[in-house]
DNA sequence: ATAAACCTTTACGCAACGTAAATGTAAATA
DNA sequence: TATTTACATTTACGTTGCGTAAAGGTTTAT
């Protein structure tokens, strides 16, 4: 009927350890102290062990399981609806990086068939998974599920000239309202070449070009900080100078 | 181009102690230090981490993210099968344990319209799930899922009279077996009496009762420490006397 | 009597950072 | 220009739930 510490711990499948953890914080103190300081654990210590242990495989953190121990009143099955949310959030969360580390590994099981096509799918769908996990809410939220849904597909479908097409495209926009910003001039040569690539590039992730679609990017890149530090990383202004040079371009503002 | 620990937290979306530690630990070292110790991170930096944070977000653990990214040698694909084994044990894991929270949950609804008989369907409900938790590896193995399954049915469907019948039961066969122990006989009135006892109790639990499965639940009380521990909390040695009291009841082994 | 097997407390270690604290540097404003 | 503000640095403790020595006292077994 009565227990030491290694007892009670074999009697209940955990360490001597974790009794006495508990006991620290107070969460199962044993019933008493003997002469030689022993913990001294009674029946009422054990259902309560029970009770610990059963709340504990429900990954209840023991702060918790504390309070609904220690006091009856507790409202424990408020505590578990709100445990058991958690659990499906998490589940949910589990589920959705079980498919990613999929996506992945479909990816780069390819790869070691026909290497360099597979490869190339490979960066296509870090591509958009990048751009997914880095401006995903956001810009869902501007343009809408489909519309961005579209877009990843499109990116998809790429051919590896396409996707090349693409990457130089970005690089040469980039050169461009380097040597643009320097002109001081968003209506001048380069200015007004940087945005027609930029409507170019546009046109591999849209069905359809607008000009407003194409203005409201450019107003994006300026509020956006993330896109802003893309476009300002040689010179602070570069996203306003771009936009201008955008608006401009789509002659939605003269110059 | 460069950018410091700030402007690459923010652009990356994490702390400023993330890349801190990050440097720390040696997964993603700056470029450069600047002439007053700043750190100062190039593009080639930026998609570095990039990586890591796609791993990450895998809830691959750094020490692997950075043998990953580290040496382009190394096994990726491996590594995010064993990873995705990983993932998958979890979700069941969870699956269970949200089965379990809405099992609890119901119990404990339950009870504030039918407080008594409710409370009892929880106990028992727990006394499943602590057998399950305990020994539910090893009896599974021994005696297989469907006798195992069967048993927890059988509990499921007792009526509170049956359950409390069990537990008296449970009770007596160690009032029985203290008392027995003390005469030294297992052949004796007293230790047969507790034999017979313990082939009623588990006869609540097994559908067909057979005297080799009695004497082999005997010998697993000798075997299985915890068991033991629970017969031989008054007299060391109790166990063993047990299961020579029920060969001898058995017939299996003669006095 | 001595060893084996318990018990005790103290305290560092783990993962991946959060959060001061103390101090130096760069940029913005009065 | 002086001062505030906003950065940067390092050091170091806190988080959760124990695992794992280390150093020592107690009980039990041989």
């Amino acid at each position: 009927m009565e227990y030491t510490v290694q007892q009670l711990a074999k009697l209940a499948g955990v360490t001597g350890r974790t009794l006495r953890y508990y006991d620290e914080i107070g969460i199962l103190k044993p019933a008493r102290i003997n002469s030689s300081g022993y913990r001294i654990y009674g029946s009422k210590e054990v259902d309560k062990l029970q009770q610990i242990l059963f709340y504990r495989e429900l990954e209840v953190d023991l702060e918790t399981i504390k309070k609904i121990v220690n006091s009856p009143s507790f409202d424990d099955i408020q505590a578990l609806k709100e445990h058991r949310e958690k659990l499906l959030a998490k589940r949910m969360q589990l589920d959705l990086l079980i498919a990613n580390v999929e996506k992945t590994l479909a990816a780069k099981k390819g790869r070691i068939i026909m290497s360099d096509k597979e490869k190339f799918e490979a960066f296509k769908q870090q591509l958009i998974d990048e751009n997914e996990r880095k401006y995903g809410k956001e810009i869902r939220e501007k343009y809408g599920d489909e519309q961005v849904d579209r877009s990843n597909q499109k990116v998809k479908n790429m051919t590896p000239e396409q996707y090349a097409e693409v990457e130089r495209l970005g690089q040469e926009i980039l050169d461009l309202l380097d040597a643009a910003f320097l002109t001081g001039d968003p209506a001048g040569e380069l200015a007004q070449k940087a945005a027609d690539l930029h409507r170019q590039w546009l046109s591999y992730f849209w069905d359809r070009y607008t000009k407003e679609a194409h203005a409201g990017v450019a107003q994006m890149y300026v509020d956006d900080e993330r896109f802003a530090a893309y476009y300002e990383r040689k010179h602070p202004g570069a996203a306003k100078f771009f936009r201008d040079a955008i608006l401009i371009y789509t002659g939605l503002k003269n110059n």
